[in-house]
RNA sequence: UCCCCUGUAGCUCAAUGGUAGAGCGAGCGGCUGUUAACCGCUAGGUUGCUGGUUCGAGUCCAGCCGGGGGAGCCA
């Protein structure tokens, strides 16, 4: 028998939504849920596969079977989804889920359909926390014309994600801020009312009958915060299908001058807007800006977690003799107006807090390989520190990096991982937030869905650095113009890369076997003595987007790279070690966070990709 | 670090070397189950700072400060 703890069960567990008297079927589920395990006989005769949707419904206060439950349709809506074969009486509708379900496969929902007034689908392989609380706090009676949970935006407008199948009739607790009010001498005011858990506000109708209707209700401005209690309702108006005609509305906080409230309901330019940074996410593009960071975020440790990867925390504070290329920020404990000297008149560095030189990290890669001939599958995420003196919209002296490293593995093997790991990533933005890349669509920029559609189902092309270089050589034989003239030997500047991946291929290309000479140090040498196993994934519309290769593992071959780059090799000891101890061939590539965002949402500098971004002669916030 | 652009109302921008303007936002009023609402009225300015040229500088010049874009470098 499949047993099913319940703490891995079901995304949440928020309201019973039964009426009625169910005392029975509440006593029922308290009591699975007090055996701390789920078992399938204690709800009749239904079937658990592992991974299948349902294992269980509750209907009308009693555990019933769940015959069939087909997949959700491919034309599901965004705030229900409809399920086809459903037997045994129980065909129906599932509120909540939306598009977000297929993928993230949640299976417990609230439930209902013409024929039964509530319950829940519950079938295992979701992580979560599950609340029996919420079912005591209801015992055994008509729960929702007794409670008023209080809920998210998201879940009374059914937005991505929502699962709590709020519908009309339901009275409701929301809080959050104010977008904009209007007031209608019919007798009534309309408040557009956000608070961050999807990208459309929620509409509430004020009366004036409330109390501190004239006082304050006509008094809230565009910022204020609010408490409303109310009840769902279909809308009258067009432009949202529920709305909450509000019972009460509680000001929590006033603005302060509506005059000069630095975000107002009107447009604003993305300049302005970073430099009041700490109110920016209460705007339409930061909201959804934010929101998407969150996703893609999550999805990349779920990727790399269900590939079997595990996340390794590399050291933000780093020896500098380790590290590679490029201006670092010092990290030092000395009092710079009083420096220690040695006796030659530099800086005596072994009187610093760590005894020695050190710095912010730029890149976690070389801690991880350790990890990776450890753990075999390994990644990092995490903050990343440059100190070049770089004002383009594609930089930032603060950024977050992703760095996967792969054992056992070539360039060949990087490559797929870097292609299944991109549009691993991007179909579960598309799946999990549409109404915000809906916003960049219709906002931002028109192709950025139909791109990220594109990316995901063209294969990559491979392609050998020298095959590139010929096509390039032809194109400029044919007429082409380039600034840069092209040659073997030379690094790829951005408009030979957009050429190759736009006009060439017109798919995304990963360009393989680098010449040494343009390469760190660490990259594998080939055969040919002339070139290494780097690679760089290019796509349209953005160039680079990530950078890799597979890692030197022979010690002798390091050794002499080392020296031929001019380095120490007793510097590099540690690292030089991985290949004296059960060296093997590994690979790994380096993705910024930012530009991914960048390239998924159409937002033109990385700048505001980021919360509170950190560039030359700015650290603001 | 280099090149280019830019700094005027809360915001976005006008203004030939000659009285400081509009739209949005805000306030008040009108209309309205409204929703980028609409209509009317009102308030809002030491034109980034310092100096210079001129009878007269938002405008021209120099320096400084801030912002943006690009190059290089990268992710």
């Amino acid at each position: 028998m499949h047993r099913v703890r319940l703490d891995q069960l079901g995304r949440f567990l928020a309201r019973v939504r039964l009426h009625g008297p169910n005392a029975e079927g509440i006593e029922q589920v308290r009591k699975l849920f007090d055996g701390g395990t789920f078992t399938p006989a204690a709800v009749g005769q239904q079937q658990v596969q592992p991974g299948g949707l349902v294992v269980g419904l509750l209907v009308h206060g009693s555990i019933r079977p769940a015959p069939t439950i087909g997949k959700p349709c491919a034309d599901q809506g965004r705030s229900r989804t409809r399920f086809q074969g459903c037997g045994g009486g129980l065909r129906g509708e599932v509120r909540g889920g939306g598009t977000g379900m297929r993928r993230t496969g949640i299976h417990f929902l609230p439930y209902w359909h013409s024929g039964a007034t509530g319950g829940y689908l519950i079938a295992p392989g979701v992580r979560g926390i599950l609340r029996p609380h919420d079912f005591e706090c209801n015992p055994g009676a008509t729960a929702m014309t007794q409670a008023t949970p209080t809920v998210s935006v998201c879940e009374v407008i059914g937005g991505p994600g929502a699962s709590m199948g709020i519908g009309d009739g339901d009275r409701i607790r929301v809080r959050g801020w104010i977008r904009t009010r209007r007031d209608s001498k019919a007798g009534l005011s309309f408040l557009q009312v956000h608070d961050g858990s999807c990208f459309d506000p929620v509409q509430v109708v004020a009366q004036s009958t409330l109390p501190n209707y004239a006082e304050e209700i006509q008094r809230l401005t565009t910022g204020c915060s609010v408490d409303i209690v109310g009840t769902v309702a279909q809308s009258q108006g067009k432009g949202q299908s529920l709305e909450i005609q509000a019972e009460t509305v509680e000001v929590v906080g006033w603005v302060d001058d509506p005059e000069t409230y630095p975000v107002p309901a009107k447009r604003h330019t993305f300049e302005y807007l970073r430099d009041v940074a700490h109110l920016r996410p209460r705007t339409n593009t930061f909201s959804a800006v934010a929101r998407v960071r969150h996703c893609l975020s999550q999805a990349i440790h779920r990727w790399f977690h269900d590939q079997g990867f595990f996340w390794v925390h590399t050291p933000i504070i780093t020896g500098s003799d380790c590290e590679g290329a490029g201006e670092m920020f010092r990290v030092s404990t000395l009092d710079l107006a009083n420096v220690p000297r040695t006796e030659d008149g530099s800086v005596d560095f072994g009187r610093d807090f760590f005894g020695k030189e050190t710095n912010l990290t730029v890149s976690g890669q070389l801690n991880v390989e350790s990890y990776c001939l450890a753990l075999s599958k390994v990644y990092t995420f995490g903050p990343t520190f440059r100190a070049e003196n770089s004002n383009t919209s594609r930089h930032l002296a603060e950024f977050w990096m992703i760095e996967p490293e792969i054992a056992f593995a070539d360039l060949a093997d990087n490559a797929d991982l870097a292609e299944s790991f991109l549009k691993g990533i991007f179909e579960t933005l598309l799946s999990e937030r549409p109404d915000d890349m809906g916003f960049f669509r219709d906002r931002i920029d028109k192709g950025c869905i139909e791109r990220l559609e594109q990316f995901i189902s063209a294969s990559f092309e491979r392609m050998e650095y020298t095959d590139a270089i010929a096509a390039l050589e032809r194109a400029v034989a044919g007429g082409h113009k380039f600034e840069y003239p092209v040659s073997w030997g030379i690094d790829l500047q951005s408009e030979h890369e957009r050429w190759l991946t736009e006009e060439h291929v017109g798919r995304p290309i990963v360009v393989m076997n680098y010449p040494k000479d343009i390469k760190a140090f660490y990259m594998r040498l080939n055969d040919d003595e002339r070139t290494v196993a780097a690679m760089d994934v290019l796509a349209p519309g953005i160039g680079e987007i990530i950078g890799g290769a597979q890692r030197e593992d022979r010690l002798d071959v390091l050794d002499r790279r080392i020296g031929e780059m001019g380095l120490e090799a007793e510097d590099y000891w540690w690292y030089r070690d991985l290949r004296r101890y059960g060296t093997v061939p590994h690979a790994g590539f380096g993705l910024g966070f930012e530009r991914t965002m960048a390239y998924a949402t159409g937002m033109a500098n990385v700048r505001d990709l980021i919360p509170f971004p950190r560039t030359p002669n700015t650290a603001t916030f």
